[in-house]
DNA sequence: CTTACTAAGTTTGGATTTATTACTCACCAG
DNA sequence: CTGGTGAGTAATAAATCCAAACTTAGTAAG
């Protein structure tokens, strides 16, 4: 018995959708969000392509030198990404037509998690000491990233997070 | 807020030397971390595997079901993270010989970056209402996350941050 | 006017990685 | 001794990745 799939590709690389059986349409409910962020952003090169993107790169091949990714791919990426609404493709030159790609404010916004990414590679991860460190432009401090609750004024660690229960009435 | 780029090439160094293989070696000192970071939980099912976790997962076929995964991927990552020291395997059980996977400490810092790619799916590509929230336990106000200057003693937003060259001690 | 070059891709074919289905192995319960 | 469970392994099918070559559209050099 064959699970052959309906066509639908919109995005060929989100093809690998897992194929519902009936307790996970249950989970769906609450996990599908998290799924979808990682389908988008959860493979090697994505993360690796908005931060060189948060570095100022915005052409193709500055893209592809810089990151060493495949060209292939890249295209692949980069219009994934797109139609995503996390970066936009904006022709800059006429007469040879030239593009480059901006990140959207919706990529900003996930700037949080890259950075709390890269940190965490930095303090577990790397032997010495990272080639760069990120911080408050204003005064030069070395960055740190809290949880912030907003009622108490006051910043908490990993240990004072509870997940409840959605209540939207 | 304005959706000022956080860069704006003026200072790159690192691209001032186009030669292909020097470049690739400089990219390494600086990229290899956040690679290595990726490498290890950048696919699509790990931060989903320790998001289980974290919700209290501990056990081989509570995962599988839980997460819908696949036996022998799910064998291969929690062994990854097993050997990266992200989780410990633990005999709870001598009879019948039966496992518990474990966060350790350091997989626990990673919530920062688990909590933001939750909450930017929420905000960015959920229709609906999300089944969990996250809340400051104690008040159970929504969580917020910020990035923290110990200096200013103020929290401030991604178009804030600046990353510089390491300047050790 | 022919050749060379650049930016931004697409095509091709093979290598690598992931996933799925089916099976094992050790134990326990009846 | 049959069936069920937890924790896997094996074999195979499928998707993805990458390198290298090719395309296209225009510019520049000789």
């Amino acid at each position: 018995m064959t699970i052959e799939r309906p066509q639908d590709h919109e995005y060929s690389l989100e093809r690998s959708n897992r194929q519902p059986s009936l307790d996970r349409v249950d989970r769906q409910r609450e996990a599908s969000t998290i799924e979808k962020t990682l389908a988008l952003v959860g493979d090697r090169w994505t993360i690796l392509l908005l931060r060189a993107a948060f570095r100022g790169i915005r052409r193709f091949d500055d893209f592809c030198s810089d990151l060493g990714i495949a060209r292939p791919i890249l295209t692949a990426r980069l219009r994934k990404l797109v139609d995503a609404g996390l970066m936009t493709k904006e022709q800059y030159q006429q007469h040879p037509p030239r593009y480059e790609y901006r990140l959207t404010p919706s990529a900003i916004a996930l700037s949080p998690a890259i950075v709390a990414l890269v940190r965490w590679g930095d303090e577990h991860l790397s032997t010495e000491q990272p080639a760069t460190i990120l911080v408050h432009a204003p005064c030069g401090t070395k960055l740190q990233q809290a949880f912030w609750c907003a009622t108490c004024a006051t910043t908490f660690g990993p240990t004072a997070i509870r997940g409840i229960p959605s209540d939207p009435n």
